[in-house]
DNA sequence: TGTACATCAGTGAACGCGCGTTCACTGATGTAC
DNA sequence: TGTACATCAGTGAACGCGCGTTCACTGATGTAC
């Protein structure tokens, strides 16, 4: 086998990954690691706890070491949510296809997708959404992929008003009402209002599927 | 007029406040100015920014003083908490007592009330929903004004049951999707989301009759 | 009405702390020869 | 294959800062006499 050949079959990168991993001084892949460092503050402590330094600490790696891969707090942060939204995008279109030709269960699957990402994906979804990311500071991609997200839905109310579920016009109104409904729930849920008030939470299926019930009822073709 | 009658007709706690406030030393009411301070601060700013010293700088007084009316930090924040939950209960009341005899109407008033106050008192709207206070540590108060903004909620949903406009039966899911929905809208709007969007947000008004509309139709009482 | 006094709201110095960011450095790594 | 070298990821000390909280104090206030 000549050296050219034992290249390819096994490329220098990645042997290079696997070495690095075993040594102390280079870390192998700090960036993610910090990302998920950054993840595990957030879901534990929630935002106001991530400082940059306790990033860092959970890494295993000196507190300057993150400035080798982020600008500043704020980018780890913009990083975060870009993540967040190209995950939750992800999630949204995959439960749609799962349901190709029946736009209405396809909305509602949306919804739960939207709803398990918001409470599974705690640490994602609180920077995506919160007040921490500096959305005047442009970060590339950030709006775009938020954007996404919104444009799986308004597709899908689309395919709804398609098949007569949904009575025509602007899709807008119905679109911001489901999504504040799942949005609404899931906030609710993630900041424990239902535990903190003693109130017996259904399962997020049987809510779901009642509120997607309630919006197809409510936004019927017929008039 | 008699020593005794004219301290029946002026109170020396009143005048003694009137002239407080031409003091430096003594502030006259200072409690009161720190929550407004922190309300200002949170309105600006948000929680984040949010430190006991800002307040006590904002108020034109030492950062030690704060600590005459609040234990601490935590204490400040859940007294704007429960204030905020009285507030938005009483709101969400009186718009209710408007349109007593049509319980389709008034639960639509509540949510206009619901919005409105996450939007217009944003400061108490974020510390009420937001991570920032403990519910651990219990406020006396805090939970027991939170029931009782849900309560109202929950009333509401029953009188349109009785008048056989939402079908019977446990008023529990039709009033947390009510609530999912106008929480959900609140947060969109109070973070920003349909500008960072650049989402032509129509008006709350009109939003939110299009949303009860559909809740009220998706929730008829026929099957 | 005038005065002595207790109260307690607000002061300002001090504490220890952790933060974000910078910087000259060290040493592990892959590559060119 | 072996070696010299450039690269650059991670180090650790240092910066200035603002935070929450404590504490002995000061001085404005209302009240008892």
């Amino acid at each position: 086998m000549s050296p050219v050949t034992r290249a390819r079959t096994r490329p220098a990168g990645r042997r290079v990954a696997v070495e690095k991993k075993r040594g102390r001084y280079h870390h192998g892949d700090l960036r993610r690691a910090l990302l998920d460092a950054a993840l595990d503050v957030l879901a534990r402590e929630g935002a106001t706890a991530l400082t940059l330094r306790e990033v860092a600490r959970r890494a295993g790696v000196t507190h300057a070491a993150p400035y080798r891969h982020f600008t500043d707090k704020q980018q780890l942060l913009a990083t975060v949510a870009e993540e967040g939204f190209r995950m939750l995008a992800s999630h949204m279109r995959e439960a749609w296809m799962k349901h190709e030709g029946d736009p209405v269960h396809g909305l509602e699957a949306i919804g739960v997708a939207y709803v398990r990402f918001a409470t599974g994906q705690r640490a994602h979804f609180q920077v995506m959404f919160g007040k921490d990311i500096d959305w005047g500071r442009e970060h590339a991609g950030l709006e775009e992929t938020s954007d996404c997200c919104f444009e799986v839905l308004i597709s899908a109310v689309q395919a709804c008003q398609g098949v007569g579920a949904i009575r025509p016009g602007d899709p807008l109104i119905p679109s911001i009402c489901a999504w504040s409904m799942v949005h609404g729930l899931s906030e609710l849920i993630a900041n424990g209002q239902f535990s903190a008030m003693d109130l017996p939470l259904p399962s997020v299926e049987e809510l779901l599927s009642n509120y997607n019930r309630i919006l197809i009822e409510g936004l019927r073709a017929k008039e």
